[in-house]
DNA sequence: GCGCTAGCGTGATGAACATCACAGACCGCG
DNA sequence: CGCGGTCTGTGATGTTCATCACGCTAGCGC
């Protein structure tokens, strides 16, 4: 089990998790149940009814997606080790709004809602602290709902690629190899402008490939193309 | 005070107030020191380092709004009596990222937020209402997030308005009087095509005009239009 | 009354982007 | 090796919407 503690140490910044106490996430940790995902497999469907369990990314990555009205895939978020996800449904008891996806193979740790609320309600710094993080979560939601209406397709591309780059990766590999359509899925164009941009980007060594992988050469270009817009 | 009690009678439902136990919100609202808006006066100010409070509305309406990169104005919300409002940067004390002004004269409530803190964290009821409070908010918004991805202009300009319609009101009023500028502020397209979509409609019967005024006629299909596009 | 300003209606133009169509390129698998 | 699938590049076309440009109206102060 000693994954479990490499997992405390390199939990991922931004999570829930993160927002409890160090005692309490250990025992919360080793109640948990583990289970392994094949590339593919689905571990939450929209529409589920009982949203009562959140998943720990022990290994590998999750793919988090919805079909929108008009028929179209949408990816919302890419999940890698040490990240929460599905904790809106566990804590609202709603149904379930997203597919999430094991995008290689992985292993996950199942939270039950119960045992979550019980180590977020043993403490204050506790309570505090999940409260923080929700409102952050809130709060950067609301930068994307801004960016959304007012950025134009390369930012929105730019910060697509930001968010997948590898931080532990010098060379700016990515954390995933998405196709075209995916990356387009993601990022909310079409298939055709995401190769359009990337071959422009490549030509201005803002992008490499090798094979089929995508490296980010020029990270900062792209960090203040996706946090400004073009006007900037 | 008799305000007060009235406002806990009516507590807008989809607030983080709701979720306290009612006892201690009535405590809470007996601490907070009342103040009184001009129309167009600014309580929050987008940028604001010192996001240490949350305010009630009382009586009259809020307009929270933001400049983006390009310099245009996004208006996020309008807020009426029993609203809570800036309790993100209040939970996760970070600075403000939205202006709030009073859309009308107003009366609100100024609640520190080591007040509301305290009254969170009294009871697990309270912690887990707070938190399944706060969770709805991020369903909430991804689901603006996916249908702003994806629909066109009249299902934002539908939404725009359902989000506006006076409930307590049985011909369908609005709660302000938006100028049509507003509203393209508030649903993300421009002024003039406001004016196109109002005229269509109103020639469907779908809205009427009254002076100044926009009257809501069928509020299902415009309900219906915001929920699933224009392609159901 | 007269001007003055904020808000509205509506056509013409153009930019940004989706969509369509098709031609390679790559890759596993028999 | 050849062959079928999925992924990719790139032009042509069309839609959707922002933008520009203007004239109109309705208050409102004087």
């Amino acid at each position: 089990m000693d994954t479990l503690d490499d997992l405390i140490g390199r939990l991922a910044p931004d999570t829930l998790l993160r927002a409890l106490a160090p005692d309490q996430l250990e025992i919360l940790l080793r109640k948990a149940t583990r289970r392994d995902l094949r590339a593919g497999e689905t571990i939450i469907a929209q529409g589920d009814e009982t949203g009562d369990f959140a998943v720990v990314v022990l290994t590998g990555g999750l793919k988090i997606s919805m079909v929108s009205a008009g028929g179209r895939e949408i990816i919302l978020n890419y999940c890698g080790p040490g990240e929460l996800v599905g904790e809106i449904a566990m804590l609202d008891s709603g149904p379930r709004t997203a597919t999430v996806t094991a995008a290689v193979p992985s292993s996950v740790l199942i939270l039950p809602s119960r045992t979550f609320l019980d180590a977020a309600t043993a403490s204050p710094a506790s309570v505090e602290g999940v409260m923080r993080e929700l409102a952050r979560r809130v709060r950067q939601l609301n930068l994307v709902i801004e960016s959304d209406r007012t950025f134009s397709m390369a930012p929105r591309l730019a910060r697509a690629l930001v968010r997948l780059v590898d931080p532990d990766s010098a060379d700016g590999r990515l954390r995933y190899h998405p196709s075209q359509s995916d990356l387009g899925a993601f990022a909310g164009l079409a298939r055709e402008n995401v190769s359009r941009l990337l071959s422009e980007w490549e030509a201005q060594g803002i992008v490499a490939r090798k094979g089929r992988a995508l490296l980010v050469r020029d990270h900062a270009y792209l960090q203040t193309l996706a946090e400004f817009g073009d006007e900037a």
